[in-house]
DNA sequence: GGACACAACCTGTTATGACAGGTCATTACC
DNA sequence: GGTAATGACCTGTCATAACAGGTTGTGTCC
């Protein structure tokens, strides 16, 4: 018997068909967290193709930490936090695409007005200069995850006021549409308690444990360029990085 | 013909025996960043293998991004990942000292005991198997600041025991004492409430925001070592990193 | 000398077949 | 009734074989 042609043209290789199929399943909640995935002899049926390919696409599944196997048992669908790589300056959206989530912002405000002496300090502008606020609320998989608090100076804000905030990363559309090339971030990190409007924001008890990152981001040449507060929902999200000695 | 005899008693699969060969000659520098890897044909022959095999060792080491591939041209090492320039792995006392603050350790509790699930996973243990689990809580000038619950394998245990926990890094007793080379390490963070006991352990009241630090600390060559979580004091503590696009 | 065809390699993808060993429910035995 | 054996299922591992399509050097033809 002979080999499946090779895909000629437009479409993709069958294991990544039906791992997108899948992960499709996944995180569209066709198959919730716990669950049993059909077996490898369930979908070599269903997709009329040999356990190899069925075994690429579970293995890619289980790289993505969609699933996890049992030997003996079965695949299951696994609830790993999604999480954000924190050792690659990227946006939110940019860094959850690449991992098959579903995100979305919800532009709460977005307003001029006159700089705290933190932002002033943090952004190098005159104390009182006008920056640009806005107030973003993410989604990831339609569950909220963070409340983003950027602050830019005036004439960025009226740049991104034209954008399409709700399903861009500001990073991106600085960096393609007007050719910013990012450098460096700092961060700084702690934990506090949830007000009651920053609660309502995230769908959680007033009190219940955020996440709090502060973040200055620079352009390539080390000017400051964007100054952000997030605060991250603790259950449903997870920040991670990898360092190395040195 | 015949299949191989599933590896009976000790040891392991082929596929994971050629990769962490290939893996060793990489972080020995016997191939060096940028080198081409022997072609799966090569290897087949080398190790007398099919190329089913030597495609998933290849793509452990994919996966772990230490190779890349080219179709047409072959496997080549990875330069060395940009995050090394990132921050530096440390530990507390070290990083504090340098800055010129008064740390000390209280060893709360040393014990082995069987690993959890979670822990038997991080640690690439058997489920079950004896783990030393150490819990301390630092101070800094003369302030508690974070409790780390530490677990390492038994063996590096009982070389742990043996030491002046209260003033010296784990890391540092490793590094300089037992000739363990640091690698990098995974971080993931997140924000949870003080219970009672942790409360306690570091003077702040019950339910107040804790940020916690999950690490998981390699050797050189890769190995899992060390898993610690890290409940931080949010309130008199901070820490920050910087990061860069890449 | 330059363009082009071709062969030699290389990875990507897929099929088929086989055995090892774990899980689990059912069945048979004591 | 409890226990042990059995068998159905499932994933892990590995072998052999084939074709598609990219890369590269080589040799031929003009």
């Amino acid at each position: 018997m002979l080999n499946v042609p090779q895909f000629p043209h437009g479409h993709v290789s069958l294991y990544s068909r039906i791992r997108d199929e899948l992960r499709h399943g996944i995180v569209s909640g066709r198959y919730l967290p716990h669950d049993r995935m059909p077996s490898e002899s369930q979908l070599m049926q269903q997709y009329s193709v040999s356990r190899i390919t069925v075994r690429q696409a579970l293995g890619d599944l289980e790289k993505e930490q969609l699933i996890f196997k049992v030997p003996g048992k079965g695949s299951y669908v696994s609830r790993p936090k999604p999480f954000q790589e924190l050792g690659r300056l990227q946006g939110f959206a940019e860094a959850m695409a690449t991992q098959g989530h579903e995100t979305y912002n919800h532009v709460v405000s977005i307003a001029t007005l006159a700089a705290s002496d933190v932002v002033a300090t943090r952004l190098q502008l005159a104390p009182a200069e006008p920056v640009c606020e806005l107030r973003r609320v993410r989604y990831l998989n339609r569950e909220p995850v963070s409340l983003d608090v950027t602050y830019v100076h005036s004439r960025i804000g009226t740049l991104l006021a034209r954008e399409d905030l709700a399903s861009r990363d500001i990073f991106l559309i600085l960096e393609n549409d007007y050719g910013i090339a990012l450098g460096h971030a700092d961060l700084a990190i702690d934990a506090v308690l949830a007000d009651a409007a920053t609660a309502a924001l995230l769908q959680v008890d007033t009190g219940a444990p955020i996440l709090r990152i502060e973040r200055l981001t620079h352009t390539h040449d080390g000017q400051p360029l964007d100054f952000e507060y997030l605060y991250c929902r603790a259950d449903n999200f997870q920040y991670r990085l990898r360092i190395a000695r040195g």
